[in-house]
DNA sequence: CGTCTCCCATAAGGTATTCTTATTCGTCGA
DNA sequence: TCGACGAATAAGAATACCTTATGGGAGACG
């Protein structure tokens, strides 16, 4: 008899499953076949050789093994999956349906090693970088035009929003990749992308005072604002605000149209280019930063793509103005 | 750092794959990844619930066995599959693309589980029975009908031949069941079904010595025949014959033309009405023998099918005669 | 019909995997 | 800050696996 009895393996043996602290382990998954991928390797190679001792060569392992690591199987399996010829050992119609299984399973093995492979090399995959919109404006699409062309399989997704938003996304998951203004916290690990300009930009022919002026900002919490802010208490100036935004460009309209004064990075305030006339003295810088989760693996996406920035970014740096 | 440094795991990490005896193993098998359907399951369990005690208990082993499998699998594929969250691990990109892997696996597992546990039990799978042309004729019709009627899952393929032919395919692997006249030799493990008495059929009207007639008998070589020489030999009787075929209903034929004298089974000689009256006494019987390889696995397909041939044969026995 | 060769099974021993329990560490929530 | 939760680590035991050595059975060939 060339096999044991034994059923084809039931789930747990009804009566010893092991059990944990906690509950009975309710819903628990189907406990899998135990099966190595080696061993259908075996029943593949045989179905290929059609002897033990070639199978065994092919695979690079001694003719006992091969022999051996069948017979485990089979007898996992419960099922007959070898029957003598001569003095060969053939599969039987089981041993086909297994050599069946060994073919796709082995197959997509191969598979998932190749994307695994493109996947390490970067060259697969998605990368979901989140930006804002000053970043997205002016400095990062080169180095987006440039990732598009040197790696065509990554799917590239971009998110503009704030930096809270951008940052709370990637701790979330949602993002690989997020250039943000700093600080970022300790959860992330980031980079200085660039450093941008903070310039003061006073309504066309403004000579009143700043201090009793009023003032179109960024609103409330967000980071440039508490930048803006900084910078004009240490002028003495406490601006008082008539106009929020997030939008750069609303901003600098408003100045332009001589509603009053803000602080704008230097992208934003040469757009229009009447605003170009209304723009005095640095008062501040702020930091683009390219954050990652702290604890995330190496992303070979995420590094070419910090790779072209930081590239395109050296070429295109405003120096000091 | 989550995981080594390796490599996808390259085939023969080139240098130190073993060789043995003959060949450098030339065109050898790719060597599978080192996998583990367990740790499939680790994966897909995790992917499930989240976190790896919660996967652990699914999967009724203990979290730090799972936290092991997890990382030795990450190891082998050299990816990182894990990324901390909080005070969890959750899977990346990577991990979700070897958890679709898991997902296909184990579901084709489970398939072949089943298919094996059905082919076990005999609800499944292919049958192919060879049979004589008597036996096909007359005695084992209502087997097959019943077996086609209690398994219609089972494909049943039919072959008719002479015992010789059926013998050879059986041992060549092309059927897995034949009904046959022996002896059939050491090589095959038999059952006999049923004996069939060898009547004597007369020319019409003959009264001349059967020594000296005419014979319209089996051909040469085949088993009943032998049969047959034997039995007229035992009588004195060395037979002229005059025209052999396998077709018992030729030979019936033949007898009922008045062309010679014939020993035929029972079922052949009835066939015709008027050879009816052709028959003489019983000369001799030949037994048909249902013939497995020796070697061969149980097959619970074959078992059943010998069930109810030896049911049918048992109520539909030719007694004495 | 013996002998030789091929193919496989088994035995014995070593090593690598992979469990377990016990414990520690980091994180979250009150 | 404490208590819980979730995971990592350590250490030891049990398996699983592979290797070499050897024996036995089947075909091939004189």
């Amino acid at each position: 008899m060339t096999t044991g009895e034994g059923a084809i393996e039931d789930a747990a043996a009804a009566g010893d499953a092991p059990e944990y602290a906690g509950e009975p382990a309710a819903g628990a998954d189907a406990p899998p076949l135990a099966i190595h991928l080696r061993q259908l390797a075996a029943v593949r190679a045989l179905a290929r050789r059609g002897t033990l001792t070639g199978a065994a060569r092919g695979l690079g392992v001694s003719q006992p093994a091969l022999s051996q690591s069948l017979a485990e199987l089979e007898r996992r399996l419960g099922a007959p999956l070898l029957e003598r010829d001569g003095r060969r050992r053939r599969l039987t119609a089981a041993g086909l349906e297994v050599a069946r299984y060994a073919e796709e399973t082995l197959g997509g093995a191969g598979a998932l090693r190749d994307r695994l492979r493109a996947w390490a090399g970067g060259e697969a995959g998605a990368l979901r970088v989140g930006m804002i919109d000053a970043a997205g404006l002016y400095a990062l699409p080169p180095a987006i035009r440039a990732f598009r062309e040197t790696r065509p399989e990554v799917r590239l997704e971009l998110v503009i929003d704030r930096s809270g938003v951008l940052l709370e996304r990637l701790a979330r998951f949602d993002l690989d990749l997020a250039f943000v203004v700093g600080p970022a916290g300790p959860a992330f690990e980031t980079t200085e992308v660039l450093r941008e300009p903070l310039h003061l930009y006073a309504p066309p022919g403004a000579d009143g005072d700043p201090a009793t002026a009023e003032w179109a900002l960024y609103p409330r919490g967000r980071r440039t604002r508490r930048i803006v802010d900084e910078a004009l208490a240490a002028r003495g100036v406490r601006p008082r605000v008539a106009l929020e935004s997030d939008n750069p460009a609303v901003l600098g309209q408003m100045v332009a149209l001589g509603l009053g004064w803000s602080v704008l990075p230097t992208g934003a305030g040469d757009a229009a280019p009447e605003l170009a006339r209304c723009r005095r003295e640095r008062v501040a810088e702020r930091a683009l930063l390219a954050a990652r989760r702290a604890l995330a693996p190496p992303d070979a996406r995420a590094d070419a793509f910090l790779r072209l920035v930081a590239a395109r970014a050296a070429a295109s740096q405003p120096r000091g103005v």
